[in-house]
RNA sequence: GGCGCGUUCGUCUAGGGGUCUAGGACGCCGGCCUCUCACGCCGGUAACACGGGUUCGAAUCCCGUACGCGCUACCA
């Protein structure tokens, strides 16, 4: 049986690198029908424990990445919150502590340092000398009598090599004599991540361990506290972290300072801050960002779009397949085709994935992606018309591909607003309108024929303008942007056509009406 | 410092001794289409970190160097 977990910190927050590893965690476990377990580590003892975790879990389900054991769904295997779990470590340290595999240990913080310290300066690799290990009970007694507090460690082996094979990176080895007696239990008896780690992976019945690559180094503990305690070792695959974009430095939270001076990344922070502004929502820079996972959510990404992107990003089927779907990925996903260097976060790129599978999307599906940021933004009710909804529908349609992100929706506000309350680009007004002499005339005119066509359809009303501009002089382009500015208030938009169609012949003779209006009152 | 892992176009990657004068995708540049924008289409640009081996032959195997990253915590 496959069991794969993973292991995220409540920190009130999904970090996009995370998700791929979870990502793997998950189609591996789906690939090979096994189970996927979510456990939290808190070790640390949050305060606030539900507040941070929630926004992890809501990630997860908004990806479609499910868990079969784990927060708010239970297994057999629980608790799933390593703070609930203290005893099982004891439990799991004092069996190490009987075997001889672990000690106690009665040195202080500053000893350590200095034993360090020497070993340093005399350009040998530090190993702890042990002075202060007690192995019986006296030894115990005498060391509490100075006033020293005890905590556990582990007794690393000194000599030969620690093997084993990691799935992505093949055989690795480690010389048992550089690892260094780490602690497992501190002296409130609460115990470390490494122990917790590697007692609980084996708890939950963990066959693979898939994590990132700054684990490696740690796997020999895991292997040493696993193998002492007589459990059969689970296999390792450590995938290479993502780094940020244009650099191989890991992606992290902390520097988005830097990724904002990154033109790609802040032009999608911009895009989201957009839309986040639109619908009112309150964002602070450090919980909406392109490197947090909700960011995608709330302006209107698609999930699998998401996932696509993350999964090629350090994994790859062939030299040609670029678009998955959530099947494909569990079907083919596999550890031996896992890159092995680090792979950089590419906004653009993953704006190419989000834009194919928005476009393999039903104009239906799209329509109710949509509709929640008309409502949210209050340019539609709540519900909504049936009317305005048909309305929104046909806008989707003529948009096109234009909608990349659901929440894109709302940059064709015209469509919403009352013909008095249109915004105009200054700049667009006075080239398309206030600048051309000939410009009045021809809305004029093109008024003349918008009011007479009988059918007021796409096809019926790019017969009839065309028709006019055939039979006089002018350009079809030369009414086209005077038309497009008086309707829209916008220099750049969907088809002419298919606009007027969605306005009707009300509202685009008032619009037209109106920029005439304008056009006298400031052109004196 | 020690140990570990890594290094193919700007980016994501294909490649596992000859089929590589290194393929695809994104980007970028040029062109076409066109009522604008977007899309689409056509073309172009651009890489095996470096140095030694092994071999008839190396991007592919070995060694070294450089660079990057990680671990070396009573963080996870």
């Amino acid at each position: 049986m496959i069991r794969t977990r993973f292991a995220p910190s409540p920190t009130g927050y999904l970090h996009i690198g995370g998700v791929r590893t979870a990502l793997f965690n998950w189609l591996f476990a789906r690939r090979h029908a096994g189970s996927f377990v979510l456990r939290i580590d808190d070790t640390d003892q949050e305060r606030n424990i539900d507040a941070a975790l929630q926004p992890i879990l809501d990630g997860f389900r908004w990806l479609g990445i499910d868990w079969d054991e784990g927060p708010e769904v239970g297994g057999d295997h629980g608790p799933y919150f390593q703070s609930q779990r203290g005893e099982i470590h004891r439990a799991a340290v004092d069996a190490l502590l009987e075997s001889g595999a672990a000690y106690r240990d009665y040195s202080t913080t500053e000893e350590i340092r200095v034993e360090r310290e020497e070993a340093q300066t005399k350009g040998r690799p530090f190993v702890y000398s042990r002075r202060f290990m007690a192995e019986t009970e006296t030894d115990c007694k005498r060391f509490e009598a100075e006033g020293r507090r005890g905590l556990v460690r582990l007794k690393m082996p000194r000599e030969g090599v620690c093997r084993f094979v990691d799935l992505v990176r093949g055989p690795v080895e480690f010389d048992w004599a550089r690892e260094q007696d780490h602690v497992i239990q501190r002296p409130d008896g609460t115990c470390l991540y490494h122990l917790a780690s590697a007692v609980d992976d084996h708890e939950f019945a963990i066959s693979h361990v898939i994590r990132a690559e700054e684990h490696l180094s740690n796997t020999p503990r895991h292997v040493f506290i696993t193998e002492s305690l007589g459990y059969e070792l689970p296999e390792y695959a450590h995938l290479p972290y993502v780094a940020e974009p244009g650099s191989k430095n890991k992606l992290s939270k902390r520097k988005l300072g830097k990724y904002l001076k990154n033109p790609d990344f802040a032009r999608l922070n911009e895009h989201g801050d957009r839309i986040a502004a639109a619908v009112g929502l309150q964002v602070a820079a450090d919980s909406f960002n392109p490197v947090i996972v909700d960011f995608y959510r709330e302006i209107g990404f698609l999930p699998e779009a998401l996932l696509n992107y993350l999964l090629l990003l350090g994994w790859s089927l062939d030299d040609k397949t670029e678009f998955f779907s959530r099947q494909e990925m569990i079907d083919h996903f596999s550890l031996e085709r896992v890159q092995r260097s680090p792979a950089s976060f590419d906004p653009t790129k993953l704006w190419t994935f989000q834009e194919h599978h928005m476009e393999e999307l039903e104009p239906d599906a799209k329509l109710g992606l949509v509709l929640p940021y008309l409502e949210r933004a209050g340019l539609v009710g709540s519900p909504v018309d049936p009317e305005i909804r048909d309305q929104v529908a046909q806008i989707i349609v003529a948009a096109g591909d234009r909608i990349k992100a659901a929440g894109d929706i709302l940059d064709y506000d015209e469509f919403f607003c009352v013909d008095d309350a249109l915004d105009y680009d200054e700049k667009a007004f006075d080239k398309r309108i206030r600048k051309p002499p000939e410009a009045r005339g021809l809305l004029l005119g093109v008024r003349e024929r918008l009011a007479a066509t009988p059918d007021f359809t796409t096809a019926a009303l790019e017969e009839a303008v065309r028709n006019w501009v055939d039979e006089t002089d002018i350009k079809l382009g030369q009414i086209i942007h005077a038309l497009r500015v008086s309707v829209t208030g916008k220099p750049v938009g969907f088809g002419m056509f298919e606009i007027l169609e969605i306005l009707g012949r009300g509202r685009c003779l008032a619009r037209i009406d109106r920029a005439l209006a304008r056009l006298d009152d400031t052109s004196e």
